[in-house]
DNA sequence: TTTTGAGTTGTTCGA
DNA sequence: GTCGAACAACTCAAA
């Protein structure tokens, strides 16, 4: 009977698994294996809720596989000599794995091939990078016409999504360190880790009468209402399928009773495109990691002030929307998408401060902190991106709290402080008059922070600096081209 | 090769 | 309070 490897790196699930399935069909057994990566673990991009999170994620997955007779293999250090070991112990033949496409997945893999019969096979995303590109054979860097051509490629039907497998016997005698327990997933992360709980959400996203996929356009917007659909986490791990997500879309799309309900479904669809889209920016530009995608934005002149960051990381700018939504990233581990650009232009444009500052405090939160979307959407609110926003669009952080959390009901649940000021005050605290401060027990300055910057300010302060930027690297290159110039006339002479 | 239309998510100003 | 235009060009994708 031959044996092989399952090798489980971001596909934390048995539902849908198009590795385990290969490695299911190619041989008689199969040795479910993770490796604890001290390159990943000791990355300060790491921080201890996703780990967690990760970590709760291989007990759930040990469970899932005990109750079909297997086991979870758990193994630390360098991924190459960890497999070359299993494979040696458990005489399995070949390695079978979910292909992953980021620039140290790339690398390790690569290693791994080097010396090691490793089979790698689609599952992170619906299309693979490299499937996805223009006539010219050129990768996409502008979002629209990247999401056409994404849809017109074979797209999953609702039979394709595979089911669990019922049995992955376990080898008895493969020796594997137990599970970490620490650290543990704080209580105020909602976010269980596991295929089951991944299998649940999704169905009340889109099943039953009316689901919220069909609000999905209207809702997902607003910070005091529940309107997205908290799945990030487990397409981060994979305990849900890029595919039975996509496919639960296009099912909700075609069933849809109504345009606003097909609006809704097309839109969320929209965004899993939005997260294959990112996946080819990063594997087709890996520099994006480093630096600015635009030449020309690659200088700006930061302030990168210590203390207006530390500010922002800890929410007391003052802006009660940025610091309601910097509170929850820190406690829950999550942030709504919207507050995400809000608080990312805040810190980018209105502190002036390196957009890899506040990338890499999210990835040190986030439970669903991916390499490529983090960076996509850092990118993207910066102005220096693939299809970025337009430098001049800054967000006003008043206009954004009155627009998306009307009452204030979202500012009041993070930042007490606020509770019990006025409607009319909750996103300008410091206009409330001395004494409905005082009445309301929020003395600004006291109570709550006073603002740290002035908004209207910062915003013509941003604007000149991107302005710089973007001259200081124009000049330079005319001067080239009046130096071409005159050479070509000289030889014309 | 050239041309044309288009581009996630906003704000401000003035009518 | 609401609306449309300006913001400032620029680059991409596709015909």
């Amino acid at each position: 009977m031959t044996t092989v490897v399952w090798w489980v790196r971001r596909d934390l699930r048995l539902m849908d698994n198009q590795a385990l399935a290969a490695a299911l069909a190619s041989a008689g057994r199969v040795v479910p294996l993770f490796i604890l990566d001290p390159t990943l673990l000791s990355s300060s991009y790491v921080g201890d809720k996703r780990l967690a999170f990760l970590l709760q994620g291989l007990h759930q997955l040990d469970a899932d596989l005990r109750a079909r007779g297997g086991r979870l293999v758990v193994r630390r250090g360098d991924p190459v000599d960890e497999l070359a070991r299993l494979l040696g112990e458990s005489g399995a033949e070949a390695i079978w794995a979910e292909e992953d496409f980021s620039p140290y997945a790339q690398r390790r893999d690569d290693r791994v091939a080097r010396t090691l019969p490793l089979h790698l096979t689609p599952g992170l995303t619906v299309h693979p990078p490299g499937a996805v590109l223009k006539a010219d054979g050129a990768p996409y860097t502008v979002f629209t016409p990247f999401s056409r051509k994404w849809k017109t490629l074979s797209l999953p039907q609702p039979g394709a999504v595979l089911p669990a497998p019922d049995r992955i016997p376990a080898l008895a005698d493969v020796h594997s360190l137990p599970i970490p327990t620490e650290p543990a997933l704080p209580s105020a992360v909602p976010f269980p880790a596991g295929q089951a709980e991944a299998q649940d959400r999704l169905r009340a996203f889109v099943g039953g009468d009316n689901p919220p996929i069909y609000c999905y356009g209207e809702m997902r917007n607003r910070l005091d209402m529940a309107g997205t659909s908290q799945l990030s986490p487990y397409l981060r791990f994979g305990m849900l399928s890029a595919r039975q997500a996509v496919v639960a879309a296009l099912s909700a799309t075609a069933a849809a009773p109504d345009a606003q309900a097909r609006k809704g479904a097309e839109t969320w669809l929209n965004e899993l495109i939005w997260r294959e889209f990112y996946v080819n920016i990063l594997y087709h530009f890996p520099d994006v990691r480093r630096q600015s995608f635009r030449a020309n934005l690659k200088d700006i002149a930061w302030e990168n002030e210590k203390a207006a960051f530390t500010a922002w990381c800890e929410g007391k700018t003052g802006y009660p929307v940025v610091d309601a939504a910097m509170r929850q990233l820190v406690q829950k581990g999550w942030m709504h998408n919207r507050a995400r650009m809000i608080v990312a232009s805040f810190l980018v444009k209105d502190l002036l401060v390196d957009w890899r500052w506040g990338e890499r405090w999210f990835m040190q939160h986030l439970v669903d902190g991916d390499p490529a979307a983090n960076n996509g959407g850092w990118q993207w609110t910066a102005g220096t991106g693939t299809d970025a926003a337009p430098y001049f669009r800054v967000f006003n952080p008043i206009l954004q709290g009155k627009k998306f959390d009307p009452k204030g009901a979202y500012v009041r649940h993070w930042v007490p402080a606020l509770r019990r000021v006025p409607d009319k005050f909750i996103h300008q605290p410091w206009q409330m008059p001395l004494e409905v401060q005082q009445k309301v027990g929020c003395i600004v300055g006291r109570d709550y922070p006073a603002t740290i910057v002035d908004h209207a300010w910062a915003r013509e302060r941003a604007l000149a600096a991107y302005a710089a930027a973007k001259k200081a690297f124009s000049l330079p290159s005319e001067m080239m081209l009046n130096t071409n110039q005159a050479l070509e006339e000289e030889v014309n002479e």
